[in-house]
Parts: structure tokens; sequence; C-alpha cells
DNA sequence: ACAGGTAAGTAAGTTTTATTTACCTAAATA
DNA sequence: TATTTAGGTAAATAAAACTTACTTACCTGT
């Protein structure tokens, strides 16, 4: 019994055959109106066997997002050690959250479209792997305020989410208008209006 | 035919039953786990009445989430225009923002976690509401840049979305851990990080 | 090398749920 | 008064999600 991948789930042929068929066809429609009956035909394999490895349709969105979302979070980690001052850090982690919503955008869709939808999805696998990702604000944000780098006045899980929230609406908004983002220019941008603020300097 | 009321529709008492049946059942189970049959129940109706006021289940909450959307956009045109000062009308667009999520959290999910579920959704008129108000706040910041409020060397479109993503970020996670958000402490908190950064003062 | 379990896979259902059709009734209108 | 029209319903339909009951083929221990 000790044969597990590092996922809790194998990857037999007809799984993977079924993964690709719906992110396949989430290329062109929405979740709810891809039909099962589609996405066994379009992965060549019976229906049936879709209850094999999912629990339901929503189940196998949530499965391909922790995965993917999985991902992420070891890149992020990978990445974010790769710099040494906080400044530094901060910039490595929003520009790899925009670059992680600009590369895939069929995931980036599902993401922050078709996740939310429903009132188990914040104690759900994936909802707590995406927020273990930008709980790595957090300690960024700390060693910031220790080392003088942020404000010592605010509190730091109030910082991630104004961080966050403001990386996050950019990257909606390209995905919405179908405009790829420029990783770099944006990044600059964000952590211009975030570490400066809007109003007008020597106010 | 020059009947017509301010909204295009008119409101016969099952309609209304129907929409506060919805809007009840949305208090206890999400959107897609409410069948039809329990809103016409819930509603002393019957089913087909449904149909012959909402084009399809998707379409009574496009409807419901328009004529509330509406009357926030309404809502928030009377609260700025009460202000006259930049930073007094920026402040109350945001605590207004919070006071509206805060106020129906019925509403708030609908908004948030039903309501971008679907390609269709940036077409949808609720969407040109939403987006009408929170474009109010460009207005804001175009005022606030020629006053010198404002930094001038940044993209209005962008600062609103940086905005809107900070104040949004906060109110959905009050609402994904069910806590009431202090209006005014929250928006002096996320006033102060938006106008003066992250970065410690001075630096 | 073979019994027995187990994983991959399928054909043909059942059930659930959204949506339609065809109809009734009463009030407004011409 | 005849007729349209708006509010409303019972019962059927259709579509799609999900199950059941069954192969087939591959391992695995004795």
């Amino acid at each position: 019994m000790n044969s597990e991948k590092s996922a809790e789930h194998s990857y037999p042929p007809g799984r993977v055959k079924i993964s690709e068929a719906l992110k396949n066809l989430l290329g062109c429609k929405d979740f709810q109106a891809i039909k099962i009956a589609e996405i066994a035909e379009t992965a060549g394999v019976n229906e049936a066997l879709i209850y094999k490895y999912f629990r339901n349709k929503r189940d196998m969105l949530y499965q391909m997002i922790g995965d993917y979302l999985e991902g992420c979070r070891v890149e992020m980690i990978r990445v974010i050690a790769g710099q040494n001052s906080t400044f530094g850090k901060l910039e490595k982690f929003i520009s790899t959250i925009i670059d992680i919503y600009n590369r895939d955008r069929i995931y980036s869709k599902m993401i922050l479209f078709e996740f939310r939808n429903s009132s188990d999805y914040y104690t759900s696998k994936p909802y707590s792997i995406l927020q273990g990702t930008y709980d790595l604000c957090l300690l960024i944000i700390r060693e910031g305020i220790s080392d003088g780098t942020f404000r010592e006045d605010i509190n730091p899980c109030f910082m991630r989410q104004h961080i966050i929230g403001s990386v996050e609406q950019v990257c909606m908004n390209s995905i919405i208008t179908s405009r790829s983002l420029s990783s770099k220019k944006i990044t600059a941008y964000i952590v211009d209006l975030l570490v400066n603020g809007i109003s007008r300097r020597g106010n």
C-alpha cells in the first residue's frame, strides 16, 4: 500500500484523457455549458469512467485546479527563494502571479471565474493551496516590517489582502479583455502604486 | 405601448414572490443547488410562471442583480455628490462599497461568487451597471490628478483597478469568513494604504 | 503457472431537473 | 358585447447528470 504518487491519485491513461478533454473544452466554452457526454466523447472514453475518477462534474474542476495550483505553489516558493532583498521578493511574488495568470488562460479562467461559485470552495483543497501560495506574501511582509522596508503600523494580513486584491484585479481585467500582460511593465506599475501609494509625492 | 416602468419589466405579485423566494433560498444554499421546483414551491406559484418572467434560471439571477446594482449606482452617485473634496469623495466611494457589501450579504454573495461564472457576464447588463458604478471612481481620480491630490504620472484606469481590487478583496474576505466590517475603520485603513502605500514613511 | 483479487473500462439504464406546451380565468379594452 | 391580454396552472418533454451491473486484462502471492 505504499505505492502512492506525490498527489493522492494515480494517472491511468483514461483519467489523463478525461482531464485533457475537459481542459480543451474549457478553451472554447464555459464549464456549465460543457456536458459530461461531451467530455467523454472528446476523451474517447465511456461516461461512466468519469465517475470512477471524479465524484461529480464539479469535482473534476477542483481536482484539476488543485493539481495546477500545487505546481504554482512550488514554483512560487522556488522563485522567491532566489531573491535576497525584501523588495526583490515582493516584486518576484507579484510578477510570478502575473506570469501564472498570463501563461495559461484556461486555468486562469477556471480559478478566477469558475472556481469561487460554490459555498464549499473555501473549505476545498485547492482553496487552501491557493491561500498557502498567497500566504507566502505574509512572510515577505513580516520580513519587510522587521527589516524596515515596510510600515510597521499596518496589520500584515490586511496588507496582504491589499496586495493580492490589486494584483488579481489587474489580472482579471486582462483576462476579461483578452489582453496579454507584459509582466515586467505591469509589475513595476503595481509595485510602484503599492509601495508609494496614489497620493502625489511630497504631499 | 407607452406604459413602461422605470425598469423595463413590471412587478406583478407572482414575479415578486419568485424573486423573494430565490433570494431567501440563496440565504441558505448556493445557486446551482437551488432547484426551479424549489423556487416555485417556496414562492407558492407554478414552475411555469417562472418562465413567464425569466428566460431561464441564470436570467433570474441577472435580473435580480441588475435591479440591486442599479439601486447601488444611484446611491453611490448621491453619496459622492454630497462631498466637495477629492479626498472626501474617494473616502465616500470606498466606504459606500464596503457598506453595500456589508449590508446585504445575500446580494454580495451573488455578485462576488455566482455572478462572474459565465463567459457572457461581462457583456451582461448588470456587469455594465457595476462598471458604471465603479467608473465613478475614474471621475474622482481625474479630478484628483488635476487638483494635485493624486500623482499625475499614473494611468487613471490602472489606479481605478488598484483601488477596486483592494476594496473588493477585503470585502470578499469578510464575506468568506462571515465577519462584519466596521466600514469607518476599514475605510480609514484602506485609504491609508492606498494613499500612502505600504512603504515605510520617509523612505 | 494459476487462483484470486483488483484496476481499467463499458453498455444500458435511472433519476433529476430545467424547460415547454397547451390550457384556464379574469380583467381591461375597443 | 366581443376580444384581446396579462396572470396563472397541470402535465408533458427533454436533456443531462449520475448508477448499475457487467467485462476484460493485468498483477501478485503461493
